[in-house]
DNA sequence: GAGAATGCTATTGTATACAGAATGGCGCGT
DNA sequence: ACGCGCCATTCTGTATACAATAGCATTCTC
């Protein structure tokens, strides 16, 4: 995928993601390929990888649509990353090489840092080194459809923003599963490393549940 | 995705999953066209579709190729596969009605029939059957997302195949797993189901590491 | 006045033409 | 003779033109 058509996916999926078409929206090609002022053939490109992240639905001959999403699909959503990224801990315990292990570290010594700045903590730091810290696991974990899975799963509409509810205190308690999970990994326990990713998981649902 | 590229995505398909193309073959968009007798266009929405079924590999301004898959990459898809039809029978057992259930019972029956058909065992029915059952049980884990993931797994090329290899004891025992985990469904109890239906991937996958 | 059928319009699906990038070969220079 | 660079060819990426389909409204008939 090339530049109109990377340029079409990505300000179609930030909007998507600011919430400026509603579910269940239509999407009228034409119009889209205006908007991004790109053609129409890079837009079909772009809606194609927009249905497969499940961000919209096609239907043939009756155009696009914005996916509407139920009040499962949220759990659906952390159920299946919790199970997913589970095992991508189990399976890093094994593959745990040091240099990964060291930079783990770095990032959760970051968001200490965020956490503990005084003058308000600071979110995009730690969503940033959260998202580093879920990725390199996943790569230690040594499988592409994996990587491809969870990728599709954090990305969901309803997940992003989730994580800015977040109260300090659960920052705080979700930055200690992040050390933990690193000691199992260190330790090359697969079965720690999976069941603290798996409650790391959980506790998240639990904060965006309590707190919305 | 209508009538051209659904009729290229399934002919290309189908010639991937019949080994016409070697790993690392470059798939140049025009031959393709022709070959499908259609134009381009289609021909760029199949391999698109290809690219995340991960059939085919594509790079930005130097083409298609078909997929080289690795050694490990079958034991990943039966992991994955295994954990997330195990979730599929856990939330499955917590959702049976009785109605899917019969029709579960009804393939599992067609499957010992063909089974104990004397004049060679009917191979195509125990795969139509065998896809149904695992199909109904993940319709009745209720999650849009689950369906879109397992199906992927189960359609790699790695795994079109592998059935057919299937012993004839393997064959039963594969179909006393059916039977169990229709049980543990009736049942109502996930943990049995999930169990169950992992053991029965891993013994799929063993049967065919054994047989190969 | 109600229902069905037909034509109109809007939008998707497909083909083709054109532009730009990448690779391979050829020639030129050293 | 060997290496570097330029040109040509080939293929991908994008735009646009054309075809087909679905939904809607209008009209005609009963």
């Amino acid at each position: 995928m090339s530049k109109a058509s990377e340029k079409a996916y990505r300000e179609l999926r930030e909007r998507l993601l600011r919430g400026e078409f509603n579910p269940g929206d239509r999407l009228v090609e034409d119009e889209l390929a205006t908007l991004c002022g790109v053609s129409r053939t890079p837009i079909r490109e772009a809606l194609q990888k927009l249905a497969n992240d499940m961000f919209v639905q096609q239907i043939p001959n009756r155009g696009t649509y914005v996916m509407e999403i139920s009040e499962t699909d949220q759990e659906d959503l952390f159920e299946l990353r919790a199970v997913l990224e589970g095992v991508a801990a189990a399976r890093a315990a094994k593959n745990a090489d040091e240099e990964t292990l060291a930079l783990l570290d770095k990032q959760v010594a970051r968001i200490d840092e965020a956490l503990s700045d005084s003058d308000g903590y600071q979110l995009d730091t730690f969503l940033d080194a959260n998202r580093r810290i879920h990725s390199l696991i996943i790569d230690m974990a040594g499988s592409a459809r994996l990587r491809v899975f969870l990728q599709n799963l954090t990305e969901q509409p309803v997940l992003i923003g989730t994580l800015q509810r977040y109260s300090m205190a659960n920052l705080k308690r979700s930055n200690e599963h992040h050390r933990e999970i690193v000691e199992a990994l260190r330790a090359g326990d697969s079965s720690w490393a999976q069941s603290v990713m798996v409650s790391h998981i959980h506790a998240a649902l639990h904060s965006f549940n309590r707190e919305k």
